[in-house]
Order: structure tokens, then C-alpha cells, then sequence
DNA sequence: TTGCAACAATTAACATGTTAAGGAAGTGAC
DNA sequence: GTCACTTCCTTAACATGTTAATTGTTGCAA
């Protein structure tokens, strides 16, 4: 049986798309006066998280695609707040790190942003915000063990 | 306090991205033999689902943008797919529906994907995928009454 | 060593997301 | 009626998502 889809009501995609929505409007409103994106700002975080690393970990732990990590890692070395290097031993590969410049954009607005994530936890409760993100990791294919 | 941010691996937009990428991927290869894309699919079960409507609601019900939806349209018109009036009341308002041609594409996966959306609730368990959808729209900044 | 498969990264091509600006049609104050 | 204002939709410009093709390196095997 169910051969009938779900209303667009009550469909998951819609549903992750739209609180991705209201999680990221207040984000952007945040980023507008940095001049970077959102994606541009998780790679920064990332960076700032890990250290230096290649760039194919850079792209899994970003959640970015190959395609969109270059072009998004030359605008960062343009804007020079990421520095690249090349991997003398397999120099196939590739190395990135944040600058001074990339550190200061987190630290910066690291605090204005974790008063968003609070306020986000504050309207779910912490409790629903903490299942709402393992409910969000079983769908992940990457952490599916 | 709280003036750190959160570990990127705890980070609620990357799950939302990581879920719905989880999401997507049997989604899009369902689509794939069929030329149109998600988001045009989205617009076409919309159209489905409560039949003509102005484009102001079916932006909403599709949640996509303005820009977006006169692209999409118009490419869903060019294939034949839904068609477009305009309201001979209010020249500036349009009214899209959806095409036979259109609404056989629906017909001929409906199946298919309503297995995947059973696929999910088995994976994640009845009770949770109802909870996590009961999150989701408490994050959606549209919903909250 | 040469040839080829595998790999890392880039580029290309097209669709969408996002913000801002533009154009056309309706509305209301005066 | 006219002018400002609003509303609906489109266009523009740029960044990203997505898939496929391409380039440059490496490793391995005939």
C-alpha cells in the first residue's frame, strides 16, 4: 500500500529545506556585513575547528562538493583569508589553512552567532534540539556507521 | 556565556544540509530518467496536490523564491508541462496549472516515490519521523502560528 | 620504460539560491 | 485625472549545486 504521496504538507525534503531556512536567515543577516557567504563561512569554521588540511577533507567535513569547494577556495585566497599549498610529496594534492585575516571574520562574530544557535535551542528546548540532530544524523549517509 | 560555537560535527545547518543530501540522492536518481530536476518536480506535486493557483501561492506552497520560480516555470512550460494564464481581472497575476503530460509524470513515480518516503520511516522508525517533522516545522519561520 | 588505470583537482554547462533593480498593472489621496 | 505608492512578476548579477568531461600526477604492470 502507500501509493499515494505525502501532502507537500507534511513531505521531509520540504521540511529541510524550510527550516534551513529559518535557521540560516537570521545567519545571513549576520554574514551580509562581511561580504561572505554562508558557504564560505563554514569552510572558514571548519578551518578554524581542524587546522590545516587537504582539501578532500576540507570538502567532506564542509558538506561541499569538489566543484563548489575550488571555486569557493579561490575566492577565499583572493579575499586572503585561506592560504593554499601544494602537496610536495603528491603534488596531486592540495592544502589549505585560514589566515590571521579568516580568523579574526570568526572570532569576530563567533559570539553574535552562538547567540543565535542559543536562541534556536531556546525555541525547541534543549532537549528536542538535541534529538532533532541525532533524528538529523540518521538520515546522514556519511554517518551512517 | 556560551560564547563558543558549536563543534561543526554538532552544527544544526550542516546536519540540515547532511539530511537533506541523504534525502535528495534517491530522490534525484529517481529523476534522473526522467530530464526534470527537484525542484521542478516539486512545482509539478504542488500543482498536483491543490491544482491551479496564482504564482504567489505556488511559490509558497513550493518554498521557492520569485527568481527561481519564473525560471522553472518557464522551463516546465517549454517541456509542456503545466501551462500559465493571466487573471483577466488583474493583468499582473498569472495562474499555473499543471498539464496532462505533466501530471502523467507524477502518476508514473508516484509509486516509486512513496516507497523511498516509506523507506525513511522505516530507517528512522515511525515515532521519530513524525517527531522530526514536528521539529523541523517549529524551525520553520512560516509555520510558527 | 611505456602504457594505462586510478586519483586529485579543475573546468564546463546548466539549474537554482539570493539579493537588487526594473517594468507593468493596480490603488488611493488629492 | 495625476501622482505617488504598492503589488506582481521579470531580469540581472553573482555564488552555489550538480553532473560530466578534462587536465595533471601518481602508481603499477606488461
Amino acid at each position: 500500500m502507500s501509493k499515494n504521496l505525502p501532502s507537500t504538507a507534511r513531505s521531509l525534503p520540504i521540511a529541510l529545506i524550510r527550516a534551513r531556512e529559518g535557521i540560516m536567515a537570521p545567519i545571513r543577516e549576520m554574514l551580509s556585513e562581511t561580504g561572505i557567504t554562508e558557504q564560505q563561512w563554514r569552510v572558514l569554521r571548519v578551518l578554524s575547528e581542524f587546522g590545516v588540511m587537504d582539501t578532500k577533507t576540507l570538502a567532506d567535513r564542509s558538506s561541499l562538493l569538489f566543484p563548489s569547494l575550488t571555486r569557493i577556495a579561490a575566492t577565499l585566497r583572493d579575499k586572503g583569508l585561506v592560504s593554499q599549498t601544494r602537496d610536495e610529496k603528491d603534488r596531486r594534492r592540495q592544502f589549505v589553512e585560514i589566515t590571521p585575516a579568516g580568523q579574526l571574520i570568526i572570532d569576530e562574530r563567533a559570539a553574535r552567532a552562538a547567540e543565535i544557535v542559543t536562541g534556536f535551542k531556546a525555541t525547541l528546548g534543549h532537549d528536542n534540539y538535541e534529538t532533532l540532530l541525532d533524528l538529523l544524523e540518521m538520515l546522514d549517509p556519511g554517518a551512517r556507521t
